[in-house]
DNA sequence: CTAGCTGCAAGCGCATACAATGTGCTATCC
DNA sequence: GGATAGCACATTGTATGCGCTTGCAGCTAG
């Protein structure tokens, strides 16, 4: 069982908004819900034994931060993004990680050095299916995040990426391609630990793995010309 | 009059939910509402004629833009930022603008170089109240986000200001410091016309000149020890 | 056979109503 | 007199219900 969502009631965190959200999200990402699909705001209440409001307000929610779109008075869809969708997102979160990953570096410590070092290696390590490959790629990064000491950059890498990360977890890539993506990470925890390499070169290579040309719309691309 | 919300209905944008939340956001920027005041539900419901429900919606999404906070059956309040915040929110502001800028001196066109002229020689013949001066700050910033062509860098950029902008509304600073701080923004069009000024620095410059080490947080702050 | 119209069903948007919880005041006790 | 417990009020959180819009299917006319 890789879901611990037996028991959703147990954990609610004191609002059904709150809770109905956080498992929307994970939902989501997990691939119960894909890009297009429509979320029935009956459906979803029944699912959970609540009225449709509390569904409603997460919804709307989940729509800030750009992961379901509302089509007024049809309902919301999960969001679905085009190649250059993908591209504006990653040509931003270049920007960003580039960022998160210099405040890394400049304030690395032994809790971070090691819980970074420590994801890499099971991911080395890892076997197991492609959803476990999608939550350790998704753990990483959003260590980085956290480490980074910003929480305003925090909480937008992780809205920007997570409609990125639901695409993803669908795609079908063979076990080799999925595990050389994952050694790829030890490259960008490298950065992180070395000198003087610059961090935004790293994740355009990094990203440059899982997708075509992610700097296209970045400076990184327009400087070149 | 400054304001041209004397009729509400009229705009509605189709969705109680969606007028309301713009509403909402624009009457905090302009000082209604002050940080830290209180969102009464049942207020708001009765000053737009309409049940909690819409106001409801509204306010989750502006929580979720990070406008407002919601202390869990205590209610919603307008956000307040420490000096802290303002400076994170500030490091990260000048690593999204300045990847804005550069990405509009690549991609610079006879239409936006007239309408940022335009709002700077505006700017510099700005006589009028403070408000008209907040006004014409934000309405530059938000053209350069609109002309970078990345639809997500426009929206984050705008996500992660509003709160600083509804602050500064209502700092109370000379006139002259205030048209000082208007004219700089000449400086800020140089490096998007020009060729080869750091449009990161120019930020950092740009943006010291309202607030106390804007670049704290940054990686800017911290490669340099 | 196709195009346009009409009727129906489904689902969202909002209103009203109720329940639960936090807050502030008061009264009582130490 | 100060502190605390209890109560009443205010306000948020959730449930239920209704109307209207949207989309589709079937029908009719050309």
């Amino acid at each position: 069982m890789t879901t611990s969502e037996s028991t959703l009631l147990e954990m609610t965190p004191s609002t059904l908004r709150t809770h109905i959200q956080r498992a929307l999200r994970s939902q989501i990402l997990s691939g119960k819900y894909r890009p297009g699909d429509r979320l029935n705001e009956s459906h979803i209440a029944r699912e959970f034994n609540t009225s449709r409001i509390p569904v409603r307000e997460a919804l709307s929610q989940l729509q800030e931060q750009g992961l379901v779109i509302n089509l007024e008075r049809r309902g919301m869809f999960v969001i679905k993004l085009s190649e250059t969708e993908v591209r504006q997102i990653n040509s931003l979160r270049i920007v960003l990680e580039a960022e998160a990953m210099r405040l890394v570096r400049a304030n690395m410590t032994p809790e971070i050095r090691a819980e970074l070092t420590g994801i890499v290696e099971q991911m080395e390590a890892w076997e197991g299916p492609l959803a476990d490959a999608a939550e350790l790629d998704r753990r990483f990064h959003a260590a980085i995040w956290r480490a980074c000491g910003n929480p305003y950059l925090e909480r937008m890498l992780d809205s920007l990426t997570i409609s990125l990360f639901a695409h993803k977890t669908l795609e079908q890539v063979s076990h080799e391609i999925r595990r050389g993506r994952l050694n790829h990470h030890r490259a960008l925890l490298d950065v992180m630990l070395g000198g003087d390499a610059d961090p935004a070169l790293a994740m355009v290579t990094h990203l440059r793995m899982a997708y075509t040309e992610p700097e296209r719309f970045s400076s990184l691309a327009t400087s070149r010309d």
